[in-house]
DNA sequence: GTCTAAATGAAAAATATTATCATTTACACT
DNA sequence: AGTGTAAATGATAATATTTTTCATTTAGAC
C-alpha cells in the first residue's frame, strides 16, 4: 500500500521531526499523486497552495524523506531525480525512454524469489552486503510509439 | 564479450563517423578500464596522454557512443553517470551505495527466462514497447562496510 | 594535394543541486 | 496561553554538471 498522507506525517513526528506548513504541503503533493515527480515539478505543484515556498525547501523535503525511506526516489537516463509516494511496498519500475513516464509495478513471487537466491550469490561472490534490488524495464509507453510511427 | 576498441571504431567508421585522435583517446580509455567511470574521471585520464583534449569533447564522444549503443550508461543515486564499455553483452548492476563502486554481472538464464515473461504482460497490461530490462542490486561493497563498522 | 562537412576547443550559458546565514517558527516546557 | 530554543525556512551565493555557440582545425573522399 502506498504510504498516506498521515502515515508520512507520523513517521516524520516518531523521528523527531518538525511538521512545518511547508513540509505537509509537499508531502501532500507527493501523496497525492500517482506519478514521479521531479523537484522542480514538485515545486510548481506545491507553489500553488504556497506562493512563498522556496525550491530549497521541497529539496530538503524530499532528501529527508528519501533518508527516512518514505518516498522512492528514481533516476532515469534524462538526468532528472523524481520522487513518489510508496517505498514500503517494494515494487519495480516501467520507464518510458521517450517521455519519462513511469509505471510502478510489483513483480511476481516466482521472480522476487529467484533475485532472492541471486542476491545471495552476488552477495557472497563480491563481499557485499546487499540492502536493495530494483527491476526496471525501459521502452516506448503507447503515445511515445504512437508519436514515432508518425514522424517517421 | 565486452566490446573491444577495434569493435568500436569499426562500428563508429560504419556509421559514417570520423576517427579523431581524441575519439580513439576517450575509446582507449573506456575499453582498457573495466569500471564504470564518470565523465570527469574519463577527462582526467585521456587528458594524461592527450593533454589538449576538452572536456566537451569527452562529453560528446559518450553522447555519441550511448547513442550508437556501444557503450553502457549507468545512473546511481550519487547523481553522476558513468560508463563502460559492453552493452552487447547484456549484464545487470551491483551498485555500493557507499564508493559508488560497480560490479556488473550476468544473471542466470532462469531470471532472464522469468524477467522475459514479465516483460510481455507488462507489454499487454501498460502499452508499453519493451526495449531492455536492467536488475540493479544495491549495498554496500566489502570496503564500506568496514568503515562504517569502524566509524560507529 | 584539395575540398568540405564534421569535429574540436574555448568560453559562455543553462541546469541542477548544495551551502551559508539571518530570520522565522514548531513545539517542549512551563 | 506565554516563553525559550533548536530546527526549519528563504534569499542569496556557490558549486557542479552538462549543453550551446562559434571560430578554427582536421579526417577522409575525391
Amino acid at each position: 500500500m502506498r504510504p498516506s498522507y498521515k502515515s508520512i506525517i507520523t513517521a516524520l513526528k516518531r523521528h523527531g521531526h518538525k511538521l512545518t506548513l511547508q513540509r505537509r504541503a509537499v508531502i501532500d503533493v507527493i501523496t497525492s499523486s500517482q506519478d514521479h515527480l521531479t523537484p522542480a515539478a514538485m515545486f510548481e505543484k506545491v507553489r500553488q497552495d504556497h506562493p512563498g515556498i522556496g525550491l530549497v525547501t521541497v529539496y530538503r523535503t524530499l532528501k529527508l524523506l528519501t533518508e527516512l525511506n518514505l518516498i522512492c526516489e528514481l533516476r532515469t537516463a534524462d538526468n532528472c531525480p523524481s520522487y513518489t509516494a510508496g517505498t514500503s511496498e517494494h515494487h519495480h519500475h516501467l520507464v518510458c525512454s521517450g517521455c519519462g513516464k513511469v509505471v510502478d509495478f510489483a513483480s511476481p513471487r516466482l521472480i522476487e524469489r529467484d533475485v532472492a537466491k541471486l542476491e545471495g550469490k552476488l552477495s557472497r561472490e563480491n563481499g557485499f552486503r546487499i540492502d536493495e534490488h530494483l527491476l526496471e524495464f525501459t521502452g516506448l509507453c503507447e503515445l511515445c510509439q504512437k508519436a514515432q510511427a508518425s514522424s517517421v
